[in-house]
DNA sequence: TCGCGCGATTGACCTAGATCAAGCCGCGAT
DNA sequence: ATCGCGGCTTGATCTAGGTCAATCGCGCGA
């Protein structure tokens, strides 16, 4: 057993921003820590930031110090070309992590945006390398979330290299479903935070074939669109979209 | 200065394996250690494979114990659905690490399969998880290597999702044609290890696309192609291909 | 309250690349 | 040397989704 530590010397903001306090805790990146170890995190993690609709958290090419913890709101990353090409590379929300592409070469590599008011823990990404050193359940933690992230890409390389518009689209609703449960919002109804512009950047596709891929979801009952109002009337129906293949 | 070790008792098949005897220890994962720090690296790593052409390294859904180093030779990644269709998601060389999929799940997330004769190093996870927590260089070096294959998916990511298909093959090629010349090799003759099929499930495209853009290719005197056998002819009209886009 | 503007919808048409099909080529096995 | 086959090339046609264009309508600011 490890022996108990003397009880840290908090200010108020720093038990404001407590991982301990967090209900976001089992989502995010101080998963499966015992009390010890939290309030190891608990010093890492003791700037929080407001990040308004439309503003950049970060910048491609900006120097990478840190990582970030969604505490509230929502964010889209995406990459951009000299060309002016560019491509959303995901949607992130509440309890996900931000800045993992920036620690390969000391500079980030895409613009994270964010699409509602939203409120994001730093995470000084030497000090985590440090703590990471001595608490091997944040090392390990850590490496899982990297490589889920590898994982969740080629999903998406997959859904690019092979998928036909609407299971594209059927697949990124259930993708969102999903993930609001997890959050412990409705499965069935939410807002969209992102522009059909967005959703077609991400997924490859043009506005329009976004637009009335939605129309025809619609016609056949399988979800009602108002504008950012989604509700996904029949689940399975959007699975079957996705079966049945070559 | 790092003081010299007395000389470990390695038998003779640990010397054989030895990072520090390794000519791609440069590419690969000990990279910019001490010789000290190497040393502890040499006992981690101390099994290789062969792998014959056309044999699985590891399958998906297989349980993850170890990462992979490339000793030599030539591999593909790819992922498939329940419903047959399938994606390559990557090709990789000498140098280059495999298995990085299944650190988040226990188990592996895609089929890894050699594409030449090849040699593997194993890299037992929780044994390099052990020593990165002693060695701060090995660390960082380990992250830096997993945020630049979430990059590098980016990328892939952009390709899939606005690129056209001479585009796609031009990038492939340039890609290609990169890697080697970091390996030593011609920067514009080489052969492809992989079919027109697996290029085409990589790129998003089929195989009579690839064939038909690397015919143009040719006809525009770009490049000489033969089978597998490719020149490079035109560097800088290959990258044309991607400029002055929008 | 009104009007403006951005985002969304819908229609008509076009095109890159998929699909289908017919050879061809090079290589390994007999 | 020959056969057979997997991989590649090339042609003809088809189509999903892109492009262009016209409206619509919600939300916001004056």
């Amino acid at each position: 057993m490890p022996h108990s530590m003397p009880p840290a010397d908090l200010s108020l903001s720093a038990i404001k921003t407590a991982c301990s306090n967090c209900n976001l805790r089992e989502l995010c990146l101080p998963f499966g820590l015992s009390d010890q170890e939290m309030a190891r995190v608990d010093e890492l993690i003791n700037v929080r930031k407001r990040v308004k609709r439309g503003e950049n958290l970060y910048r491609a090419g900006s120097r990478f110090e840190s990582i970030y913890a969604i505490r509230s709101g929502f964010f889209k990353t995406d990459v951009l070309l000299e060309d002016g090409r560019d491509q959303v590379t995901g949607f992130q929300m509440a309890g996900e992590l931000l800045g993992l592409d920036g620690i390969g070469n000391e500079r980030h590599s895409c613009n994270a945006i964010a699409l509602e008011d939203s409120e994001v823990c730093y995470i000084p990404f030497a000090r985590l390398e440090e703590i990471s050193r001595e608490i091997q359940t944040l090392q390990h933690h850590f490496h899982k979330v990297m490589s889920r992230e590898i994982v969740r890409d080629h999903g998406v390389m997959l859904l690019l290299g092979t998928m036909r518009a609407e299971e594209r689209l059927s697949t990124f609703l259930l993708n969102l479903s999903q993930r609001f449960t997890a959050r412990g919002f409705s499965p069935a109804e939410f807002n969209l935070r992102m522009t059909r512009e967005e959703i077609g950047s991400y997924l490859g596709l043009k506005l329009e074939t976004v637009s009335r891929s939605f129309s025809r979801f619609q016609e056949e009952g399988l979800i009602s669109v108002q504008q950012k109002h989604i509700r996904i009337l029949n689940i399975p129906g959007l699975k079957a979209l996705l079966e049945h293949r070559n």
